[in-house]
RNA sequence: GGUCCCGUAGUUUAACUGGAUAGAACGUGAGAUUCCGGUUCUCAUGGUAGGGGUUCGAGUCCUCUCGGGAUCACCA
């Protein structure tokens, strides 16, 4: 409909003054509440063409368009806003229109759209994933399942960071102090176990530097020769030599933690499509770096460390390979980035990394254009705030932060609280039952991190999150198991659309809003926002409510007024479905 | 100190990318409704950190000040 009344719009000021104007000029929107209309046109950029006052212009081109478009009922000027009552019966075809096709508002994608491979997660191998992973996870799956909405082939990545010297550490405590203890003797997560090995290593390091500093050393001389750091070192060189029984612990440890990790991301919903480690694509950024320094792209110090200079672009040098030889992070950034694009000849790479790391992908991104690849372009870092408790910052050197896995049952058995302070779910089974409290603690927590602009540092607090009412996914299920019920009880057949119709002003609001759906999927496609779907599921909700609460939908005499609600609510219960998928969220049929 | 991000009612947030009187939610106070599933609605309360600029029009763009955060490692 909006598009329609744009192309009226050009042809009204071709006709008018004589000018052509593209369409995208054409500022259309929603008439605000407090105004009787249906469409809004912003008329202040024609008074250049019009040269007359706004009202006056207002009044041309509504005019023009009660002539000459179809389906005005009327219209008003009120300053330079020219608001538009559209025919009910317009309203009805566009309904007509909704409820006829197949996912609405979703494109599927054809072999030669573009590639866009989203990376997400990025876990180390030394501790378990906690809060801001979870916060990471959820932005970068919803990301992925929007993007392929609109019509892209989305590739889901996952780069592990599966070496290095935080893993080494986590390998000494445990030669250490483990006594051979494995995940299964005691029956703990994998990543929980490695993780609580890498404290005790950084417990132990403490202790060192501190009788070291007892016994007459400074205390930065105390942190470089302490022996339990010198034993990792030592470890990492080892790995890097390839040295066997290293090896073979190295591989025996990350297992654990794999193992770990797959348990948290299926209890999160999260899925990869293609799972990069580290340990195999830092040796492609070796090689690319020892190439560009040989065409003299890069250069060397006396100590035999590796440089990039920068300052040409206003920024510093960086390391790119340490004297030892031995590579940095950017190395195997560097490496992955070109395997990745060999693998898959991307048209975008996004990459949902924290914005504590703009300062590294704004240095990779410059890399890759000094080296030479053309497509350094098509990186794109998706930075996202950090995610804060009520109770403070998570710091984990205080031991603030929070385990994912804690969160997730915690959000579990809040739902079971609440479920059984409110007496429901009583006569389900209790396979079901648990079923449809996981979606709800789980949907409450992704719900009410999704609907926050990434860029922001947020507050996530629990209890609110959880709420039935208000701005939460709980909100949204619950109005969703309504609307099933409404229509198990009517007998869930779909009905025709009868144009004839008449229909009252919530109505006409709910199909404007099911309307307007491609476009805020489009929106959120090009702005990568996952809040924009999330506010509008709950937009919608809410007006679903308060037409549930206005009229009667199972109780209407009328025929065809009957059938035409249970098709509306139809209508709404899917497309919260829908919204809610892209989202990454499950709507339980009952609760 | 350099660079980047952020600052909106008591709290959590939105604003169609420069559009109307800045919307919601939670909380608080008053009232109506409570029939398909736990409702919903109305009213009250209260906000763009501060100054200057750009123009028909600024929360949004520019600039300065103030406040918060991140980063500037031979960590990842």
């Amino acid at each position: 409909m909006e598009n329609r009344f744009r192309k009226y719009t050009v042809s009204a000021i071709s006709q008018l003054y004589g000018e052509e104007i593209d369409q995208s000029l054409v500022q259309l929107q929603e008439t605000r509440n407090d105004f009787e209309g249906d469409l809004t046109l912003v008329v202040f950029p024609y008074l250049r063409f019009s040269k007359k006052p706004a009202e006056q212009t207002g009044e041309d081109i509504g005019k023009w368009l009660k002539e000459n478009a179809e389906g005005v009922e009327s219209f008003s000027v009120i300053k330079g806003f020219l608001n538009i009552v559209v025919r009910n019966s317009e309203w009805l075809e566009l309904f007509k229109d909704i409820a006829g096709s197949d996912n609405y508002g979703f494109s599927s994608p054809a072999e030669d759209s573009p590639v866009i491979l989203v990376e997400y997660s990025s876990p180390n191998t030394n501790k378990p994933l906690h809060l801001g992973h979870i916060r990471n996870n959820l932005l970068g799956y919803s990301l992925a399942r929007i993007l392929e909405a609109n019509g892209n082939n989305v590739c889901k990545t996952n780069i592990v960071n599966d070496r290095g010297i935080h893993i080494c550490k986590s390998m000494v405590a445990w030669k250490r102090f483990g006594n051979g203890e494995t995940p299964d003797k005691k029956e703990e997560k994998g990543d929980h176990l490695v993780g609580r090995y890498y404290v005790k290593f950084n417990d132990e390091y403490n202790r060192e530097i501190d009788s070291l500093v007892a016994e007459g050393m400074t205390r930065e001389e105390a942190s470089e020769k302490a022996p339990v750091l010198e034993e990792a070192r030592e470890m990492l060189r080892g790995w890097e030599a390839g040295d066997k029984e290293i090896r073979e612990l190295w591989e025996r440890m990350n297992s654990w933690v794999y193992k770990g990790f797959d348990e948290t991301y299926r209890s999160l919903g999260v899925s990869f499509d293609k799972i990069y480690y580290e340990s195999e694509t830092y040796k492609h950024g070796k090689r690319i770096v020892e190439e560009a320094l040989n065409r003299e792209i890069l250069y060397k110090k006396e100590d035999g460390s590796v440089w990039a200079d920068l300052t040409g672009d206003g920024l510093d040098h960086k390391i790119l390979l340490r004297s030892d030889g031995t590579a940095v992070y950017m190395t195997q950034d560097l490496g992955t980035a070109v395997d990745r694009y060999e693998d898959y000849k991307f048209d975008k790479q996004v990459y949902v990394v924290g914005n504590e790391q703009n300062y590294h992908f704004q240095v990779l991104k410059l890399i890759l254009k000094k080296l030479g690849y053309s497509w350094f372009d098509r990186i794109y870092h998706f930075n996202y705030g950090m995610v804060e408790l009520p109770s403070g910052k998570m710091k984990s050197r205080e031991g603030t932060v929070v385990d994912a896995d804690e969160l997730v049952e915690t959000m579990y058995e809040t739902a079971r609280e609440m479920s059984e302070e409110l007496g429901k779910l009583g006569d389900d089974t209790n396979t079901d039952k648990e079923m449809i409290l996981r979606k709800i603690g789980l949907g409450a927590l992704k719900y009410y991190i999704l609907k926050v602009d990434p860029k922001k540092n947020m507050l996530f607090n629990p209890k609110e999150s959880i709420d039935f009412n208000g701005n939460t996914g709980p909100f949204i299920q619950y109005t969703y198991t309504r609307i099933n019920s409404i229509l198990r009880k009517a007998g869930k057949k779909k009905e025709c659309v009868d144009t004839r119709v008449e229909i009252n002003k919530k109505e006409k609001d709910i199909i404007r809003r099911l309307s307007v759906f491609p476009s805020i999927v489009r929106e959120a496609g090009i702005t990568l926002s996952p809040s924009l779907i999330a506010n509008y599921c709950y937009d919608l909700a809410k007006e679903f409510n308060q037409f549930y609460h206005d009229y009667t939908i199972l109780g209407e005499k009328e025929k065809q007024k009957r059938d035409f609600r249970i098709e509306l609510s139809f209508q709404t219960g899917y497309m919260l479905k829908n919204g809610m998928w892209l989202l990454g969220i499950d709507l339980p049929e009952k609760m």
